[in-house]
DNA sequence: ATTTGTACCGAATTATATTTTGCATCTAAT
DNA sequence: ATTAGATGCAAAATATAATTCGGTACAAAT
Protein backbone atom coordinates (compact mmCIF):
# COMPACT_ATOMS: atom_id res chain seq x y z
CA UNK A 1 0.00 0.00 0.00
CA UNK A 2 1.30 3.40 -1.39
CA UNK A 3 0.88 5.73 1.39
CA UNK A 4 2.66 8.37 -0.58
CA UNK A 5 -0.29 11.66 -0.92
CA UNK A 6 -0.14 14.14 -4.19
CA UNK A 7 -1.74 17.37 -3.36
CA UNK A 8 -4.86 16.03 -4.94
CA UNK A 9 -4.87 13.30 -1.94
CA UNK A 10 -4.56 15.82 0.59
CA UNK A 11 -7.16 18.51 -0.69
CA UNK A 12 -9.23 15.24 -0.52
CA UNK A 13 -8.18 14.63 3.31
CA UNK A 14 -8.60 18.43 4.22
CA UNK A 15 -12.10 18.78 2.55
CA UNK A 16 -13.18 15.12 4.49
CA UNK A 17 -11.81 16.01 7.32
CA UNK A 18 -13.94 19.37 7.66
CA UNK A 19 -17.32 17.44 6.12
CA UNK A 20 -17.44 13.81 5.71
CA UNK A 21 -20.87 14.17 4.16
CA UNK A 22 -20.05 15.96 0.63
CA UNK A 23 -21.33 13.49 -2.18
CA UNK A 24 -18.45 12.09 -4.58
CA UNK A 25 -19.99 14.37 -6.87
CA UNK A 26 -19.97 17.16 -5.49
CA UNK A 27 -15.81 16.44 -3.63
CA UNK A 28 -14.71 15.72 -7.77
CA UNK A 29 -16.09 18.63 -8.91
CA UNK A 30 -14.21 20.57 -5.82
CA UNK A 31 -11.26 18.50 -6.29
CA UNK A 32 -10.74 18.78 -10.18
CA UNK A 33 -11.51 15.12 -11.14
CA UNK A 34 -14.40 12.67 -12.25
CA UNK A 35 -16.35 11.34 -9.84
CA UNK A 36 -14.72 7.44 -10.63
CA UNK A 37 -10.94 8.33 -9.60
CA UNK A 38 -12.27 10.67 -7.27
CA UNK A 39 -13.95 7.91 -5.30
CA UNK A 40 -11.04 5.65 -6.47
CA UNK A 41 -8.44 7.82 -4.29
CA UNK A 42 -11.04 7.98 -1.52
CA UNK A 43 -10.83 3.78 -1.11
CA UNK A 44 -7.89 3.99 -1.26
CA UNK A 45 -7.01 6.63 1.65
CA UNK A 46 -10.01 4.41 3.46
CA UNK A 47 -8.38 1.15 2.74
CA UNK A 48 -4.68 2.33 3.69
CA UNK A 49 -6.14 3.04 6.83
CA UNK A 50 -5.34 6.80 6.49
CA UNK A 51 -9.23 7.30 6.86
CA UNK A 52 -10.00 5.95 10.26
CA UNK A 53 -13.21 6.59 10.32
CA UNK A 54 -16.19 8.81 10.12
CA UNK A 55 -17.83 10.45 13.40
CA UNK A 56 -21.07 12.81 13.65
CA UNK A 57 -20.03 15.57 16.17
CA UNK A 58 -22.84 16.80 18.52
CA UNK A 59 -23.85 19.48 20.47
CA UNK A 60 -22.39 18.78 23.94
CA UNK A 61 -25.06 21.36 25.15
CA UNK A 62 -28.17 20.08 23.17
CA UNK A 63 -27.78 16.45 24.66
CA UNK A 64 -27.24 17.87 28.18
CA UNK A 65 -23.78 17.32 28.45
CA UNK A 66 -22.85 21.13 29.56
CA UNK A 67 -19.83 20.17 31.25
CA UNK A 68 -16.41 19.05 30.00
CA UNK A 69 -13.07 18.68 31.91
CA UNK A 70 -9.38 17.95 31.37
CA UNK A 71 -8.30 15.82 34.50
CA UNK A 72 -4.54 15.10 35.46
CA UNK A 73 -4.18 11.62 36.79
CA UNK A 74 -1.13 10.15 38.62
CA UNK A 75 -0.82 6.74 39.04
CA UNK A 76 0.46 5.50 42.71
CA UNK A 77 3.84 3.32 40.67
CA UNK A 78 3.33 3.99 36.79
CA UNK A 79 4.93 0.86 36.11
CA UNK A 80 3.29 -1.53 33.28
CA UNK A 81 0.77 -3.67 35.06
CA UNK A 82 -0.62 -0.36 36.92
CA UNK A 83 -0.62 1.56 33.66
CA UNK A 84 -2.99 -2.02 32.56
CA UNK A 85 -5.42 -1.66 35.24
CA UNK A 86 -6.00 1.92 34.91
CA UNK A 87 -6.66 1.76 31.65
CA UNK A 88 -9.05 -1.34 31.59
CA UNK A 89 -10.81 1.04 34.34
CA UNK A 90 -10.46 3.99 32.45
CA UNK A 91 -12.12 2.44 29.27
CA UNK A 92 -15.08 1.22 31.40
CA UNK A 93 -16.00 4.71 31.95
CA UNK A 94 -18.34 5.66 29.08
CA UNK A 95 -17.83 9.70 30.25
CA UNK A 96 -14.44 9.43 29.93
CA UNK A 97 -13.78 10.00 25.93
CA UNK A 98 -10.20 10.38 25.60
CA UNK A 99 -7.04 9.15 28.02
CA UNK A 100 -3.39 10.33 27.25
CA UNK A 101 -0.22 9.14 28.30
CA UNK A 102 1.76 12.05 28.54
CA UNK A 103 5.56 12.76 29.50
CA UNK A 104 5.87 13.98 32.87
CA UNK A 105 6.16 10.48 35.84
CA UNK A 106 3.95 8.53 34.58
CA UNK A 107 1.24 10.45 33.91
CA UNK A 108 -2.50 11.05 32.00
CA UNK A 109 -4.41 13.36 30.18
CA UNK A 110 -8.16 12.48 30.43
CA UNK A 111 -10.87 14.46 28.95
CA UNK A 112 -13.85 13.86 31.18
CA UNK A 113 -17.79 14.85 29.54
CA UNK A 114 -20.67 15.17 32.10
CA UNK A 115 -24.47 15.99 32.38
CA UNK A 116 -23.31 18.77 35.55
CA UNK A 117 -21.11 19.63 37.95
CA UNK A 118 -23.01 17.71 40.08
CA UNK A 119 -22.75 14.32 38.42
CA UNK A 120 -19.64 14.89 37.09
CA UNK A 121 -18.51 15.25 41.12
CA UNK A 122 -20.41 11.89 41.18
CA UNK A 123 -18.85 10.13 38.29
CA UNK A 124 -14.93 11.17 39.59
CA UNK A 125 -15.98 9.66 42.99
CA UNK A 126 -17.38 6.65 42.56
CA UNK A 127 -15.54 5.74 39.38
CA UNK A 128 -12.29 7.48 38.46
CA UNK A 129 -11.29 8.34 42.42
CA UNK A 130 -12.19 4.44 42.89
CA UNK A 131 -9.40 2.85 40.90
CA UNK A 132 -6.68 1.36 42.85
CA UNK A 133 -3.79 2.54 41.09
CA UNK A 134 -4.96 5.94 41.22
CA UNK A 135 -3.17 8.52 43.01
CA UNK A 136 -3.90 12.07 42.67
CA UNK A 137 -6.48 13.82 40.11
CA UNK A 138 -6.33 17.28 39.27
CA UNK A 139 -9.53 18.58 37.41
CA UNK A 140 -9.75 21.60 35.06
CA UNK A 141 -13.18 22.47 34.34
CA UNK A 142 -13.54 23.61 30.49
CA UNK A 143 -15.40 27.11 30.40
CA UNK A 144 -14.91 27.34 26.96
CA UNK A 145 -14.11 26.18 23.99
CA UNK A 146 -13.04 28.51 21.17
CA UNK A 147 -11.40 26.42 19.11
CA UNK A 148 -12.23 22.80 17.75
CA UNK A 149 -11.12 21.70 14.85
CA UNK A 150 -11.59 18.33 13.28
CA UNK A 151 -8.96 19.15 10.43
CA UNK A 152 -5.52 18.84 11.09
CA UNK A 153 -3.13 20.44 8.59
CA UNK A 154 -1.22 17.33 6.25
CA UNK A 155 2.45 17.89 5.39
CA UNK A 156 3.93 17.64 2.38
CA UNK B 1 -37.45 23.01 17.77
CA UNK B 2 -37.97 20.70 20.02
CA UNK B 3 -34.96 18.99 21.32
CA UNK B 4 -36.76 16.03 23.21
CA UNK B 5 -35.13 13.04 22.92
CA UNK B 6 -36.01 9.64 22.88
CA UNK B 7 -34.88 6.26 22.97
CA UNK B 8 -34.65 6.38 19.24
CA UNK B 9 -32.88 9.85 18.88
CA UNK B 10 -30.40 8.43 21.12
CA UNK B 11 -29.78 4.93 19.52
CA UNK B 12 -29.06 6.82 16.32
CA UNK B 13 -26.93 9.58 18.04
CA UNK B 14 -25.02 6.49 18.93
CA UNK B 15 -24.59 4.61 15.94
CA UNK B 16 -23.51 8.25 14.41
CA UNK B 17 -21.17 9.17 16.10
CA UNK B 18 -19.42 5.79 16.22
CA UNK B 19 -20.04 5.61 12.14
CA UNK B 20 -21.42 8.50 10.35
CA UNK B 21 -21.23 6.59 7.00
CA UNK B 22 -23.83 3.98 7.45
CA UNK B 23 -26.78 3.96 4.90
CA UNK B 24 -30.20 5.14 6.09
CA UNK B 25 -31.22 1.43 5.07
CA UNK B 26 -28.71 0.29 7.40
CA UNK B 27 -29.46 2.47 10.37
CA UNK B 28 -32.95 2.43 10.46
CA UNK B 29 -32.73 -1.75 10.85
CA UNK B 30 -30.63 -1.01 13.75
CA UNK B 31 -33.04 1.33 15.49
CA UNK B 32 -36.30 -0.97 14.39
CA UNK B 33 -38.10 1.65 11.87
CA UNK B 34 -38.50 1.88 8.47
CA UNK B 35 -35.98 4.14 6.21
CA UNK B 36 -38.71 7.24 6.00
CA UNK B 37 -39.35 8.24 9.61
CA UNK B 38 -35.35 6.92 10.26
CA UNK B 39 -34.25 9.97 7.74
CA UNK B 40 -37.13 12.18 8.85
CA UNK B 41 -35.20 11.76 12.57
CA UNK B 42 -31.73 12.10 11.34
CA UNK B 43 -32.91 15.22 9.37
CA UNK B 44 -34.46 17.11 12.72
CA UNK B 45 -31.25 16.04 14.70
CA UNK B 46 -29.45 17.72 12.10
CA UNK B 47 -31.51 21.03 11.74
CA UNK B 48 -31.92 21.24 15.57
CA UNK B 49 -28.11 21.47 15.70
CA UNK B 50 -27.76 18.29 17.93
CA UNK B 51 -25.92 16.86 15.39
CA UNK B 52 -23.41 19.82 13.93
CA UNK B 53 -21.01 18.39 11.98
CA UNK B 54 -19.54 15.21 10.34
CA UNK B 55 -15.78 14.64 9.91
CA UNK B 56 -13.51 11.82 8.73
CA UNK B 57 -10.91 10.80 11.45
CA UNK B 58 -7.04 10.77 10.01
CA UNK B 59 -4.32 8.47 11.61
CA UNK B 60 -2.02 11.50 12.58
CA UNK B 61 1.27 8.90 12.18
CA UNK B 62 0.05 8.08 8.57
CA UNK B 63 -0.19 11.76 7.47
CA UNK B 64 2.63 12.73 9.09
CA UNK B 65 1.87 14.47 12.41
CA UNK B 66 3.60 12.09 14.49
CA UNK B 67 3.46 14.46 17.32
CA UNK B 68 0.53 15.59 19.70
CA UNK B 69 1.19 17.91 22.48
CA UNK B 70 -1.37 19.54 25.60
CA UNK B 71 -0.03 22.77 26.08
CA UNK B 72 -0.93 24.68 29.09
CA UNK B 73 -0.99 28.27 28.60
CA UNK B 74 -1.22 31.03 30.90
CA UNK B 75 -1.58 35.05 29.67
CA UNK B 76 0.31 38.07 31.09
CA UNK B 77 -3.27 39.15 32.64
CA UNK B 78 -6.46 37.30 31.70
CA UNK B 79 -8.99 40.13 30.91
CA UNK B 80 -11.20 40.41 28.18
CA UNK B 81 -8.95 42.09 25.77
CA UNK B 82 -5.80 39.93 26.45
CA UNK B 83 -7.56 37.19 25.65
CA UNK B 84 -9.39 38.14 22.87
CA UNK B 85 -5.69 38.83 20.57
CA UNK B 86 -4.79 35.41 22.29
CA UNK B 87 -7.71 33.68 20.93
CA UNK B 88 -7.49 35.56 17.39
CA UNK B 89 -3.60 34.26 16.97
CA UNK B 90 -4.36 30.71 18.11
CA UNK B 91 -6.89 30.68 15.18
CA UNK B 92 -4.43 31.82 12.70
CA UNK B 93 -2.17 28.34 13.94
CA UNK B 94 -3.67 25.37 11.77
CA UNK B 95 -1.21 23.09 14.06
CA UNK B 96 -2.88 24.09 17.37
CA UNK B 97 -5.99 21.93 16.57
CA UNK B 98 -7.68 22.72 19.76
CA UNK B 99 -7.89 25.59 22.38
CA UNK B 100 -9.82 25.42 25.45
CA UNK B 101 -10.63 28.41 28.08
CA UNK B 102 -10.00 26.10 31.98
CA UNK B 103 -10.77 26.90 35.48
CA UNK B 104 -7.88 28.08 37.31
CA UNK B 105 -6.76 31.74 36.73
CA UNK B 106 -7.63 32.78 33.23
CA UNK B 107 -5.60 30.06 31.68
CA UNK B 108 -6.07 27.80 28.68
CA UNK B 109 -5.38 24.03 27.46
CA UNK B 110 -4.19 23.91 23.57
CA UNK B 111 -4.02 20.61 21.66
CA UNK B 112 -0.98 21.10 19.57
CA UNK B 113 0.01 18.92 16.88
CA UNK B 114 3.63 18.67 14.54
CA UNK B 115 5.47 16.52 11.92
CA UNK B 116 8.30 15.98 14.71
CA UNK B 117 9.59 17.18 17.60
CA UNK B 118 11.81 19.68 15.82
CA UNK B 119 9.09 20.96 13.49
CA UNK B 120 7.02 21.64 17.25
CA UNK B 121 9.82 23.31 18.85
CA UNK B 122 10.01 25.80 15.89
CA UNK B 123 6.11 26.22 16.05
CA UNK B 124 6.16 26.92 19.52
CA UNK B 125 9.11 29.33 19.15
CA UNK B 126 7.84 31.05 16.32
CA UNK B 127 4.37 31.54 16.30
CA UNK B 128 2.54 30.43 19.63
CA UNK B 129 5.56 31.79 22.39
CA UNK B 130 5.44 34.72 20.07
CA UNK B 131 2.22 35.91 20.97
CA UNK B 132 2.39 38.93 23.19
CA UNK B 133 -0.02 38.02 25.80
CA UNK B 134 1.19 34.74 26.14
CA UNK B 135 3.19 34.19 29.77
CA UNK B 136 4.11 30.97 30.37
CA UNK B 137 3.84 27.59 28.61
CA UNK B 138 3.63 24.10 29.68
CA UNK B 139 4.18 21.39 26.78
CA UNK B 140 2.94 17.90 27.57
CA UNK B 141 4.06 14.97 24.81
CA UNK B 142 1.07 12.49 24.33
CA UNK B 143 3.45 9.00 24.48
CA UNK B 144 0.34 7.55 23.87
CA UNK B 145 -3.38 7.58 22.85
CA UNK B 146 -5.48 4.65 24.45
CA UNK B 147 -8.46 5.91 23.83
CA UNK B 148 -9.70 8.90 22.10
CA UNK B 149 -13.81 7.58 21.99
CA UNK B 150 -15.43 10.13 19.02
CA UNK B 151 -18.64 8.72 21.25
CA UNK B 152 -20.44 10.91 23.64
CA UNK B 153 -23.01 8.72 25.96
CA UNK B 154 -26.14 10.76 26.12
CA UNK B 155 -28.69 11.54 29.35
CA UNK B 156 -31.72 10.62 29.47
C1' DA C 1 9.75 -0.36 -29.43
C1' DT C 2 7.22 -3.12 -26.07
C1' DT C 3 5.47 -4.11 -21.85
C1' DT C 4 3.61 -2.95 -17.39
C1' DG C 5 1.37 -0.22 -14.31
C1' DT C 6 -1.22 3.72 -13.03
C1' DA C 7 -4.51 7.29 -13.40
C1' DC C 8 -8.15 9.04 -15.66
C1' DC C 9 -12.77 9.67 -18.14
C1' DG C 10 -17.64 8.86 -19.75
C1' DA C 11 -21.46 6.00 -19.77
C1' DA C 12 -24.22 2.32 -17.98
C1' DT C 13 -25.70 0.05 -13.98
C1' DT C 14 -26.84 -0.46 -9.37
C1' DA C 15 -27.68 1.23 -4.89
C1' DT C 16 -29.38 4.64 -2.01
C1' DA C 17 -31.86 8.60 -0.59
C1' DT C 18 -35.93 11.21 -0.77
C1' DT C 19 -40.66 12.10 -1.42
C1' DT C 20 -45.32 10.92 -1.48
C1' DT C 21 -49.36 8.60 0.00
C1' DG C 22 -52.37 6.77 3.09
C1' DC C 23 -52.99 4.43 7.45
C1' DA C 24 -52.64 4.01 12.59
C1' DT C 25 -52.11 5.99 17.03
C1' DC C 26 -52.41 9.36 20.41
C1' DT C 27 -54.10 13.50 22.69
C1' DA C 28 -57.15 17.01 23.86
C1' DA C 29 -61.50 19.24 23.48
C1' DT C 30 -66.30 18.76 23.12
C1' DA D 1 -67.73 8.44 23.85
C1' DT D 2 -66.69 11.26 19.72
C1' DT D 3 -64.30 14.28 16.98
C1' DA D 4 -60.32 17.08 15.36
C1' DG D 5 -55.65 17.74 15.06
C1' DA D 6 -51.14 16.20 15.37
C1' DT D 7 -47.61 12.84 15.07
C1' DG D 8 -45.41 8.88 13.52
C1' DC D 9 -45.30 5.14 10.63
C1' DA D 10 -44.76 1.65 6.33
C1' DA D 11 -44.64 1.01 1.59
C1' DA D 12 -44.18 2.41 -3.02
C1' DA D 13 -42.56 5.60 -6.46
C1' DT D 14 -39.26 8.80 -7.89
C1' DA D 15 -34.98 11.24 -7.90
C1' DT D 16 -30.29 11.29 -6.99
C1' DA D 17 -25.96 9.45 -6.10
C1' DA D 18 -22.52 5.79 -5.97
C1' DT D 19 -20.27 2.22 -8.30
C1' DT D 20 -18.73 -0.52 -12.04
C1' DC D 21 -16.96 -1.18 -16.60
C1' DG D 22 -14.54 -0.59 -20.84
C1' DG D 23 -11.42 2.04 -22.90
C1' DT D 24 -7.64 5.84 -23.42
C1' DA D 25 -3.48 8.22 -22.21
C1' DC D 26 0.71 8.54 -20.03
C1' DA D 27 5.07 7.20 -17.58
C1' DA D 28 8.57 4.08 -16.26
C1' DA D 29 11.07 -0.14 -16.98
C1' DT D 30 12.79 -3.59 -20.03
Amino acid sequence: MNLKLDKIDRKILDILQSNAKITNAQLSKEIGLSPAPTLERVKKLENSGIIKSYHAKLDTDKIGMGVSTFVYATLKGHNKSNIEIFMEAINKIEEVIECHHVTGSGDFVLKVIAKDIASYQQLMLEKVSDISVVDNLQSMVILSTFKDSKVMPIPE
